[in-house]
RNA sequence: GUGGCCAUAGUUCAGUUGGUUAGAACGCCAGGUUGUGGCCCUGGAGGUCGUGGGUUCAAGUCCCACUGGUCACCCCA
């Protein structure tokens, strides 16, 4: 075997496409219940975008986006994420300008250069939603409400949604200049990763997994105790709201997420169905990303959601398995002249909406049997040399096993 | 990028302190029914034991390197 995917690349076998299949029509449905509408954008664009949007001191930008230069020179990426292709396309087509407020989903893969691991691949796919144009709480918990709807319906049980509020411009750099001087206190007790991060983004050391970074920072303050009065305003609306709809959560203060552009509300949704890697869903409220990739200020709130995490939990949760079916009609043919006219039969049913399969391997009658049983056919139809002359065939019930001589004028109304 | 574990038929695996024709189950093919599936029975095909080197009279088995997979760290979906 001298070619194969990918490092980190995975091929969805047809064994697997139902249950892929399934989820995004699951995924479409919600969405458009909601008032959310497809987009789809390119898998690559310009390096600057995601560097400019996610931010260029993020683990993703800094070393895990697949950059290459094409043959012009220009630096390209596939994208890491969602949002930021979503926000360039809507502001490049002005679709910000057509109504007060912009609701659109997508789906689709994205593409990160990591280790893999459990839950982990290099090109993977999310589906995701983000909506533009107003600052309202009640906007930040339908798009938390959007992805727990499709677990939901998918009956995935165990759950976790978390919340935080990462603050805003007005509150944030005083807030992070108490937490830097008190990060200072404890610098060399802190993992080397955290303090790298004590200048560049000292929320995430508060969010790190290390046990003694952990306990070090047990009496740092927290964002959300110190959030300015609409931080802390809007906060409290997210709150309310959520327990309004009865969707059970829990406030974590050090939740950041890896994105730099979240102001206000992020979330993270996981499942102890997963491995380390146990996030299925997150997002947040990004109210200065429009205005910074050159739109005029526009809030907006999204959330991305992974598919493969979602199959892995499906799959152990042992939620129902859509196992494809069966043709309606497998033809057999024991001879020549009978091969022939089932083919064009075959076509003809086709044509007409019947779901047919015949034979392509000039096996014998038992072996034709056989595949038309593995491929749960409902009914087989056997035609020789007999049957042609006398314009009439052999139709069988492959559940009952019950056969009877039907006239080929009727074979259509006997399958229907 | 760092580390642990793993690598034998299509698949899941077995392979005794290194010992001569590398096995099983399932799957696949065919026959048992000269025109009839599922269960059962019989037979068959299918493996450069990941790759390359080394140790040895002898390597699937021991050693090294590489490659791939997997899990974890980091981080995230």
């Amino acid at each position: 075997m001298k070619f194969r995917s990918i490092k980190g690349t995975k091929d969805i076998l047809p064994e697997e496409t139902g249950r892929w299949q399934h989820v995004e029509k699951v995924v479409r449905s919600v969405m458009g219940r909601s008032n959310y509408r497809e987009i789809r954008t390119p898998i690559f664009e310009e390096t600057a975008l995601f560097a400019r949007s996610i931010g260029e001191l993020t683990d993703i930008v800094t070393k895990e986006m697949y950059t290459f230069a094409d043959r012009s020179g220009d630096s390209l990426t596939l994208k890491p994420e969602g949002t930021a292709s979503v926000l360039r396309a809507a502001l490049q087509h002005n679709l910000t300008e057509q109504a007060p407020l912009l609701k659109l989903y997508y789906q689709g893969p994205m593409f990160r250069q990591e280790r893999p691991q459990a839950g982990r691949l290099r090109q993977f796919h999310q589906f995701g939603a983000e909506a533009l144009g107003s600052p309202s709480p009640q906007l930040d918990v339908e798009i938390i409400l959007l992805p727990l709807h499709v677990y939901r319906e998918l009956g995935v049980r165990p759950l976790t949604l978390v919340i935080n509020s990462v603050g805003c411009e007005k509150c944030r750099p005083a807030y992070r200049e108490q937490l830097i001087a008190m990060l200072m206190t404890v610098y060399d007790q802190l993992s080397p990763e955290s303090q790298a991060r004590v200048k560049q983004n000292p929320l995430r050391v508060l969010d790190s997994k290390d046990d003694q970074d952990r306990k070090v920072t047990q009496t740092a303050p927290l964002i959300k105790d110190h959030l300015c009065m609409e931080c802390k305003t809007h906060f409290d609306h997210v709150q309310s709201l959520l327990h309004a709809t009865g969707a059970p959560f829990t406030v974590d203060g050090r939740l950041v997420r890896g994105l730099d552009y979240y102001t206000k509300t992020a979330f993270e949704i996981t499942s102890s169905a997963l491995g380390s890697q146990d996030a299925l869903a997150g997002g947040g409220r990004y109210d200065l990303l429009v205005e910074e990739l050159g739109g005029k200020s526009t809030p907006g709130v999204g959330f991305a959601a992974g598919l493969e995490r979602l199959m892995i939990v499906l799959e152990k949760t042992g939620a129902p398995v859509d196992d494809q079916r069966g043709p309606d009609l497998f033809i057999a043919a024991v001879d020549e002249a009978s091969r022939r006219w089932a083919f064009t039969r075959t076509e003809e049913l086709r044509r007409k909406g019947f779901a047919v399969e015949t034979d392509f391997l000039q096996r014998s009658l038992k072996s034709q049997m056989r595949e038309a049983n593995r491929q749960r056919a409902r009914w087989v139809l056997v035609i020789g040399e007999k049957e042609l002359k006398a314009g009439t065939a052999q139709l069988k019930n492959m559940l009952g096993g019950e056969e009877r001589t039907v006239t080929l004028n009727d074979l259509e109304s006997a399958l229907a």
